[in-house]
DNA sequence: ACAACATGTCACCATATGGTGACATATGAG
DNA sequence: CTCATATGTCACCATATGGTGACATGTTGT
């Protein structure tokens, strides 16, 4: 369903588009009702982030008469997540535990380059 | 650890910064040897990113002579992924059997306002 | 029918951003 | 010590982005 992870990865980055999204996790609102929820933002402003949201796929809007509603759509978040986790968690685990490493080892003991426990950098 | 959520996400925003993690979460790597696996862009552009995503505290830099290593520092990903799930999970839920009802049933049979499955818009 | 309400569209703007080349600095190798 | 290697820093640039106000369009209520 969510055609260009990217585009939802980008719709994330910004702090209010993530407020509106957190606030249609809870219900539903009309765009009308979301301006209100951003008082130091002029109308225009919030329709613009509600596009982007929409490109993304991250929001389905309903025409109601002269009312816009709109639903989050959770999948697109649930994909990039499940994607994201699923590709790196023993990456992850890998890169904590090597991560502790280094933490845990001044730099100054290290030999030259032998004996380091990385791996081809080439 | 990670201050800044916005950060995070700002910083996983960029699909080039989001690839880099993707390697650094395989292994740590010198920024030149990173700069070899972006050859459309120049190095001062990789090391831009890494800029931005050491400030995002997303990698840890470790310098060891002429080297630079980044290696990932995979909490804050974890930290915001833990968050937003944990915030949006029954929202989620219910959000999406919310979508699911709206989805099922054609706009032109809905009732004026009354009696819709919808919370309080103001 | 008309006014109120809700949204759509557009042009504009200041700032941010992803990118570049050039110069500078530090470290490593021979 | 000199040269090569790796990175740091800076100024610049084109485009993107988050924001605004004004005008337009469609729907609802009286």
């Amino acid at each position: 369903m969510s055609k260009d992870p990217d585009a939802v990865w980008k719709a994330l980055g910004d702090p209010t588009r993530r407020n509106i999204l957190d606030r249609l996790s809870e219900n539903p609102r009309t765009t009308g009702d979301l301006v209100t929820v951003f008082p130091d933002l002029c109308r225009t402003a919030v329709m613009k982030h509600l596009d982007v949201l929409q490109n993304a796929n991250l929001i389905i809007v309903k025409r109601e008469g002269r009312l816009r509603w709109n639903h989050l759509n959770p999948v697109p978040i649930q994909e990039i997540c499940d994607r994201w986790v699923s590709r790196h968690v023993r990456h992850l685990a890998s890169a904590a535990s090597r991560l502790k490493a280094v933490a845990e080892s001044p730099t100054k003991n290290r030999a030259k380059k032998k004996g380091l426990p990385r791996d081809n950098q080439n």
